[in-house]
DNA sequence: TGTTAGCACTCAAACTAAAGGAGTGCTAAC
DNA sequence: GTTAGCACTCCTTTAGTTTGAGTGCTAACA
């Protein structure tokens, strides 16, 4: 798609009446553009570019007799060229981020939940809803496992991938076993797995595990097994939603029975995993927006989602996506996924 | 409270109306009382009776010309003495719960989670929001304690109470300790700590573990922090909510604004604590029943709370709460959690 | 004395009509 | 190319009207 159909003159009203819609949350007409956006012009001159506008999509009307509305294609414009870009927006926040600051410096260090925090963050930054999702790549390997007896009919096993994610599962035994036993069978799954990707562990080597341990097949078989489904846990994602009321704030979700059914995909892990992952086109800096029905599911097509990856060193830590009205204020959510970025990945 | 006042008849006529408002929704008229819930009086006589019984301040009208709504005073009576107990109202729901049974086999052996899957039952039978909170009593002892290297600068830290559950917290080591003096560190904190109550471990118990461990001071101190932290944490309580937009489902929550500050609380895990702990009074069968504004809370002060607690062998499991409007379908509710009770504890 | 039929009365909700106003499109003049 | 002016549209608001479910009261009845 090209623009240069639009002169300077139609890109700057654009931007004006997408500015004014995104912050009245009303359709904007001709003389409010003309009053407050000093550009020289009168309202009729105003109203005729408007109607230009219209007529090539960028705009759209409710009814005749009211003001004009961005479509799908203004805002994609307005994202892609016309948007004042960068910090200009967040400042007014300034204090907000120092508030949040110190409560971010508390939480980063918990490994396993800065994107839980970062997408806190973004959320409250933003007043939006944030989804954060920790990386699930399937080339994760395991860091450190350890077999742990817990009581006699109970042992706990736990596996640390090298992205630092933990996962643990309760394991019940048939049979007790010995603390020896137990400890010779840590090692050996440790030695054996440490270093695996999780989709790498073939039948052969649990075979030999058994062997090495020189225990009876049918009483170590369960544990095994919980180490495996702790591994293979560690591919399904982990997804943390917040700010979810939130939505309840925005007018376009004044109708109770839209806004429990995008609720409840929100509640959807799954769905919501599925929405980030088809946003990981690379984009400008990572960050991709998807406007209306540019998201092919079908409940969030009067929606905005915009995504930020954020990888170091090639390695890819998760991703934050901020769901919200079409008439999302674009400039501060990428403000604030850019933010995040930068408090992050420095570390 | 006596409510010797109230002649057979009016009971009757009571139950009746509450019945049939609590399926209804609607204020319900002498009319539809004397029709539906065959009695062989006529709609004057009901009206009669009916005036009585608001007169008592067991029903209300919301304007002259309407039928007649529950008080909190009726719902009280209602759940106290004139609601058909038991199992009744949960048998349209057979299949449901069949569908039910199955999932949760699954979840069950998840020791971990058989509060959240409880939770996610009742809210699936009950279409109303549940709350589940794992049991937090302070009289947990450490069961099993590992340190385990991940990697030069970090160490995980594991521990696991007697009720089975896990926690875990990485910490960053400022010097890097070699294998075998975290190995000893793990089995004397293990010795130590195992058996011991969260509050009762005293700096002297530190001191001793610094000492005997024979290592410097400095760098087994934040590991030793990570190992207390964690045991604190287990006396903060897991909050499970399922069903959260349930609510939405309910006419009297059409109005967003309402909804919002509702949603908000019970995303708010700290408040529902306090709300089921505030239940914990015995109550027939574990069950306590809280109507209106007999919660203290004011967010809830129209809505009802219904709590169980579950308890095996005089120690307590968890709580299990369910929030609704007043309207709710107390029988329902009850049956779904003595259910999940039946469910739960035989094991 | 308790029950019931009948009737006047009330009041929210649903519908209709009219007024108000924001904004447009078009035309004609600058 | 720009602008003032004006007729026109159509949503929103307000006020007035109708409808109907439900009540309270009274008088008659068993």
């Amino acid at each position: 798609m090209s623009y240069e159909e639009l002169d300077p003159r139609k890109m700057l009203i654009l931007k004006a009446i997408i500015d004014d819609y995104i912050t009245s949350k009303e359709p904007v007409g001709s003389r409010t553009i003309a009053k407050k956006y000093q550009m020289g012009l009168s309202s009729a001159t105003i109203r005729n570019e408007m109607a230009d506008l219209e007529e090539m999509g960028y705009l759209s009307q409710p009814h005749t007799s009211a003001g004009r509305i961005p479509s799908e294609k203004g805002y994609r414009l307005y994202v892609d060229k016309l948007m004042t870009p960068g910090v200009t927006d967040l400042k007014p926040t300034e204090d907000e981020l120092s508030e949040i600051c110190g409560y971010m410096e508390n939480k980063i260090h918990e490994m396993n939940n800065i994107v839980k925090a970062a997408s806190e963050i973004v959320s409250r930054i933003t007043h939006y809803t944030a989804i954060g999702m920790a990386s699930s790549e399937k080339k994760h390997t395991v860091k450190a496992l350890q077999i742990i007896p817990v009581d006699l009919k109970k042992v706990l096993v736990i596996v640390v991938l090298d992205n630092d994610v933990i996962k643990n599962q309760m394991v019940k035994t048939p049979d007790s076993l010995s603390a020896e036993e137990l400890s010779k069978l840590s090692v050996i799954c440790s030695n054996m797995l440490t270093g695996m990707q999780a989709d790498s562990i073939s039948l052969e080597m649990i075979n030999e595990i058994v062997i090495l341990s020189g225990i009876n097949r049918d009483k170590i078989l369960p544990i095994i097994d919980g180490v495996l489904d702790c591994i293979k846990q560690c591919d399904s994602a982990e997804i943390y939603t917040e700010g979810a009321t939130n939505l309840l704030e925005h007018p376009e979700f004044n109708d109770v029975s839209k806004a429990k059914s995008l609720l409840e995909l929100i509640n959807n892990e799954e769905e919501m995993a599925k929405l980030l992952q088809g946003c990981d086109g690379a984009g400008a800096k990572g960050i991709v927006v998807k406007i209306g029905t540019e998201n092919e599911m079908l409940e969030v097509s009067d929606c905005s989602v915009v995504t930020a990856t954020y990888s170091l060193n090639g390695v890819n830590l998760g991703t934050i996506g901020v769901i919200g009205p079409t008439r999302m204020d674009y400039n501060k959510v990428i403000s604030a996924l850019e933010y995040v970025r930068r408090r992050m990945l420095p570390e």
